[in-house]
DNA sequence: GAATACAGTACAATTTTAGTCCTCTATGGA
DNA sequence: TCCATAGAGGACTAAAATTGTACTGTATTC
């Protein structure tokens, strides 16, 4: 089906989260009330979000996450990447191929250029535009605020 | 790291050991020496391939498979779909979806759009193109940002 | 210094994927 | 006709990835 993982997936929507209101520190707790999501998953969501810099962590009493970049700059190809590590279709299409084929294989080089045509895609998407909401817009109720 | 199973991978191997004599029946033991596979991994390859429409099989003494289509109407696209079924990055892009998250989800109908523009990706690119030009490897330094 | 909240690591349960094997059916030739 | 070949279909095992959770540590605020 080449889908992303449901952490992507999560993160994309707590990512979501965040940039209606890119001020704010959220902790997270209160973005697992937002996402209907356990604490422990929206923790370890962000982690690799924070270390990839896509957010910035606060600790502490009244600490929490905040967008570190303009929602408009991250692509859906950062957080993919931030989540799942480089991508790469195919084992031969990452940086050390351990595929024992690769010397007989005559179409190792082609899945780079489909790699290349779907990371644009990504990168034409940014998560200020999965915000917009285009059908029912969702309460979203701050309850802890 | 958003990639294809080892399977579709092969199926690209396969059907482009197919098209280098596309008139040709082979079978699928000749075809597991050809890409140097196990046999009996070829066999699961080249079932789903055949009720996907994209080889034709032969039973019988003398049997195999050959492409059922000109390889430059074989997309990738179709490999990938045939392999993996229908194409969807996040669960909830699927034609049946499950996820639990959908009415407070503001963003599900976004990922639709991603799914469309990896699928053109996809379908740019035949079976016919991965079998020429076996230039080695493309540069592909880009550093991990 | 106590409470809050993130960081990092580890781990169990589940699901997917990969690979193999076995039986059945169809084909072509002796 | 009979037999060897070769794919069809399904079942099954082992391995790997994903998911969700827990626990301990560290930083910050009041």
């Amino acid at each position: 089906m080449l889908r992303v993982t449901k952490l992507t997936d999560y993160a994309t929507v707590l990512l979501a989260c965040l940039a209606k209101a890119p001020q704010r520190v959220h902790s997270a707790s209160e973005l697992a009330e937002m996402a209907k999501l356990e604490l422990p998953t929206v923790s370890k969501v962000l982690k690799p979000l924070s270390r990839a810099g896509l957010v910035e962590a606060f600790r502490g009493s009244q600490g929490g996450y905040r967008l570190a970049q303009p929602a408009t700059n991250i692509s859906l190809f950062a957080v993919v990447e931030a989540m799942e590590g480089r991508l790469g279709m195919t084992e031969c299409s990452g940086e050390h191929s351990q595929c024992e084929h690769e010397p007989h294989c005559g179409i190792q080089g082609h899945w780079q250029k489909v790699n290349d045509v779907i990371a644009d895609a990504l990168r034409s998407v940014s998560i200020a535009e999965l915000g917009r909401d285009r059908r029912k817009s969702i309460p979203l109720k701050l309850a802890k605020a």
